[in-house]
DNA sequence: GTGTGTGATGTTTTT
DNA sequence: CATCACACAC
């Protein structure tokens, strides 16, 4: 076994010839798996899922639905490759999005083949991989193989020089902007010439083509590259170098991809280059450029649906209609082996590129592909499965699986379903109900709320603290963005790869040496002049006396420290290295002088760097992993409640799930509804398909009736999905909303302001908020059991309905894009005087969407007595538009929308 | 260079 | 409202 590490050299040749294995894989599989005939690893595998492990040639394509054990086929399916000798370690490319799913994989892997994970050189993200070919044939790319790789900030820094070197305005034409321009073109694949005329215009006065191709050659001379040029880089190497690609062809006999729901259409030209043969596809320059016209235009739902259902595979059938190793003995290896794993209902990153046609699309990219789906659910209650099914059932564009479960345990909650005043109230409601498992010995650990927007953990962070609650905070800033991080990483960069420029411009006057600009200036033009590094132009500028003495001395000592440095870099322990650089640049001191708060914890942080690099063999290799791994570790041992986004809830499960903030607007958000139109609202749905699916038992959703956005309070109505949701599945929980004094009608009566007249004033009445307890909650949820329907039947709810009732899901398809004027709650709820917030729907795709807008004036004016359900009575102070300024007696001067008051 | 003031901005995030 | 980035003045 431990033959396989010493044996690397060998496995890594590529000429390794195919049917050499045999011997190796035999010992492997002994060694490992006993020595029947079902190794160990198949065992308790489902019939689906041995399919798709035992089905190695031909293309693949497995559907693993939500918690069906995706990561689990994938593995195996290395494993069985290895196992069975169809490939060496070396001859198999297996790609993944995040580190942390390739480091997830790698273990994972190696606890069923042992050390033979080891020589999987190949498996790793799309971007590790991509550097390393790229590092492999630079010089094809222009580059020298020591090319570092920037990270945005790098390249925002960068385009904003090259904008203003333009003479533009770089107000008016933010880098930041243009960087994220430059970035979507990557992720399709376009270099500056393929960009579309439009596009090109659209940026500085017509010169974006220009600026990109400006900035392609800054990076060039640069020795750098971007993220985007990870994977561009080699697109062009093998498209210009079909030699080079064709040495690919032979080393890759398996192809994995992990989540190809996220794949781009720079990462989906990619694995077409290395998966399709030129046999089977003689055009394949031509084939990604003109997909990805066809792909925009969308149509591929009916194609897609027509296939799957000729491909379906019945969940209780194991479908022997593929004989899985025909290719067994004969190499001929002209069908591409490619498996791609992922789910089309949990694409949620439409918005940074990914192309959910990738996967739709599949069996007409590989004519021929097996499609597996994986519907069984080992993750989830029925209930809570049931939801999820249904509420995704409402998006088109799917392949369609439905998940399914065994467990049918009585005893299993329904999901809930939770109403709340507002964020306050929500989060002190959520902050209950964890107390409350806690009590039943449920771990924190097991908890989690996920949140649509970031803006929305505060209120729960907020209260957690006052209630000594632990939580985390999941993908917060992370550690390698953290300033001093940043800076120290600078200084190493320029030790280890002298031209870079912008690593050094980011620390030549750090800690301050009287460098400015005046005189970062002179470096700059002087080594684009002679053009040479900065680091060099700054030592000619020390020698020569074209500076005044001060910046010329620090300038002198600065290039001495980095030749010393740089000098030491062959003969120092990296670490050590590391740290006399911090100590000798001053860097350290500096903090230590710093009488801020955050200065010891940035020294602490610092120290943490250095530990870390302990784990990489140089500080090149270090710098290159940092560049591409942007996670950080989390300390697990905490029992703490999770706090995340939904988005990077994505792969996670959790016992407990609550998902706060349900309401139109928030969620789905408005923006995705302005900016994505129909697509835009079904990311969202999946979105929320991954919300639900989180949950292994207990699954609580809240919305509320109120929440303040951007500093003023808007009223909001339930979101559409819930109304998705099956009953059967779902029960409407009343929460206890009397705290606060704010009436003493249940969630449910209170969802929008529009409620009866009388109970505005009854509202005010004074309930001793220390009068209700948890119990008041348990009561009202008993009593009200029936009030599922009776919850519904609120005004907020019919609202919610009524709005949507003539543009159902099934109107959809019209583009007309017409608009609805609709007069809210104003007018339709006649009990309450003050509403006369307009609300005016109107309709993406269709689909009618509530919207907020100031459209008329205000029937206030100022110095009304008015009367507001949170903040009691008040006198209007001034008004603009449909917002007041009111001075309320007790809560002081606050702006709220006008449909939040009534006259008094 | 540090500090204050102004103004724009206000989803999701990896590499 | 609240935060952050940037510009300007000391």
């Amino acid at each position: 076994m431990s033959g396989f590490s010493e044996d690397m050299p060998f496995f890594d040749e590529p000429n390794a010839r195919p049917s050499a294995p045999s011997g190796i894989a035999a010992r492997a599989m002994a060694a490992r798996s006993g020595h029947n005939n079902a190794p160990d690893y198949l065992k308790g595998l489902n019939p689906e899922q041995r399919l798709a492990v035992e089905t190695t040639e031909g293309p693949v394509l497995v559907l693993a639905g939500a918690g069906t054990g995706k990561t689990r086929v994938l593995t195996t399916r290395i494993a069985h490759i290895l196992a069975t000798g169809r490939a060496f370690p070396s001859q198999i490319l297996a790609v993944t999005f995040t580190n942390k799913a390739a480091r997830e994989m790698k273990q994972r892997i190696g606890l069923l083949v042992g050390e033979a994970v080891e020589g999987m050189p190949w498996l790793g993200t799309f971007h590790s991989i991509g550097v390393k070919l790229l590092r492999r044939h630079a010089e094809l790319a222009g580059l020298r193989s020591d090319f570092t790789i920037l990270d945005t900030d790098d390249v925002v820094r960068l385009i904003k020089q090259l904008i203003q070197a333009e003479g533009l305005d770089d107000k008016r034409w933010p880098a930041k902007q243009f960087a994220q321009m430059i970035d979507g073109w990557k992720n399709k694949g376009q270099g500056p010439v393929d960009i579309a005329e439009g596009d090109a215009r659209a940026f500085a006065n017509g010169k974006g083509r220009e600026l990109y191709k400006a900035y392609q050659e800054r990076l060039k001379t640069l020795n750098a590259c971007d993220f985007g040029d990870l994977l561009c880089h080699p697109i062009r190497i093998f498209r210009a170098n079909p030699d080079v690609l064709k040495e690919y062809h032979k080393r890759f006999k398996y192809i994995l991809v992990d989540e190809y729901q996220d794949t781009n259409t720079a990462q989906y030209m990619w694995l077409r280059l290395l998966a399709q043969r030129p046999q089977s596809s003689p055009l394949e320059g031509e084939v990604p450029a003109k997909r990805a016209e066809g792909v925009a235009a969308g149509g591929t739902a009916q194609s897609s649906n027509a296939s799957s259902t000729a491909a379906r595979t019945p969940p209780d059938r194991a479908s022997p209609g593929h004989p899985p190793l025909k290719g067994e003995g004969n190499q001929r290896h002209s069908t591409v082996n490619i498996c791609c794993v992922g789910d089309d209902d949990q694409s949620i990153y439409g918005w940074r590129g990914a192309e959910v046609d990738n996967i739709l699309r599949f069996d007409k990219d590989f004519p021929g592909a097996t499609i597996i789906r994986l519907e069984r659910n080992y993750r989830s209650t029925a209930h809570i499965l049931g939801a999820a099914s249904h509420l995704i059932a409402h998006n088109e564009g799917r392949f369609g699986k439905t998940l399914f479960t065994d467990r049918d345990e009585p005893e299993d909650g329904k999901v809930h379903v939770h109403a709340a005043w507002d964020s306050e109230e929500e989060a002190r409601a959520v902050g209950e109900t964890i107390e409350s498992y806690q009590r039943q010995q449920h771990n924190l650990n097991d908890m989690a709320i996920l949140v649509r927007a970031s803006f929305q953990m505060r209120e729960f962070e907020d209260r957690f603290v006052t209630l000594g609650l632990n939580y985390r905070v999941i993908g917060g800033p992370r550690f390698y963005e953290r300033l001093e991080i940043r800076d120290a990483m600078a200084f190493f960069r320029v030790v280890a790869q002298g031209a870079d420029d912008l690593a050094f411009e980011r620390i030549v006057n750090v800690p301050k040496r009287g460098l400015g600009e005046a005189t970062i200036r002179q470096i700059h033009d002087t080594a684009r002049a002679l053009r040479i590094p900065m680091l060099e132009a700054a030592a000619k500028l020390a020698e020569s006396d074209e500076l005044k003495p001060k910046p010329r001395a620090a300038l002198r000592e600065v290039s001495a420290n980095f030749e010393r440095w740089q000098k030491a870099l062959e003969n120092t322990p990296h670490t050590e290295l590391a740290e006399t650089i911090l100590e000798e640049s001053g860097y350290t001191d500096m903090w230590k002088n710093d009488r801020s708060v955050e200065a010891p914890g940035r020294l602490e942080n610092l120290k943490e760097l250095i530990r870390s690099m302990e784990e990489y063999e140089s500080l090149r290799s270090f710098l290159e992993h940092v560049a591409l791994v942007m996670d950080s570790e989390q300390n697990a041992e905490l029992d703490a409640v999770n706090i995340m986004t939904l988005h990077s809830a994505k792969g996670l499960e959790f016992e407990t799930v609550f998902l706060p903030g349900w309401e139109e607007g928030l969620f789905p958000h408005q923006r995705a509804l302005d900016e994505g139109g129909r697509s835009g609202l079904e990311e969202e749905r999946r979105l929320a398909y991954v919300g639900l699916t989180r949950a292994k038992k207990n699954l609580h959703l809240w919305f509320v009736s109120n929440r303040r956005i951007h500093g003023l309070w808007q009223s909001t109505i339930p979101s559409r999905f819930l109304d998705e949701l099956p009953e059967a599945h779902v029960e409407v929980a009343e929460s206890g909303n009397s705290y606060g004094g704010y009436g003493n009608s249940y969630g449910g009566g209170s969802f929008a302001p529009g409620r009866g007249g009388q109970g505005g004033s009854q509202g005010a009445g004074r309930q001793n908020p220390y009068g209700a307890s948890r119990f008041d909650n348990v009561g009202a949820g008993n009593e009200k059991s029936g009030a599922f329907s009776n919850s519904y039947a609120t005004p907020g709810w019919q609202r919610a309905q009524a709005n949507r009732t003539e543009a159902t899901d099934r109107n959809w398809g019209s583009r007309s894009g017409h608009q609805v004027e609709r007069i809210g709650y104003g007018e339709t709820d006649s009990g309450y005087g003050a509403g006369r917030t307009s609300v005016k729907g109107h309709t993406i795709d269709g689909e009618l969407v509530a919207k907020s807008v100031a459209d008329k004036p205000s029937a206030f004016s100022v110095g009304d007595r008015v009367f507001h359900q949170k903040f009691g009575n008040g006198n209007i102070s001034s008004i603009e538009g449909n917002k007041l300024t009111i001075d309320f007696d007790k809560a002081g001067q606050k702006r709220v929308l006008d449909g939040f008051v009534a006259a008094v």
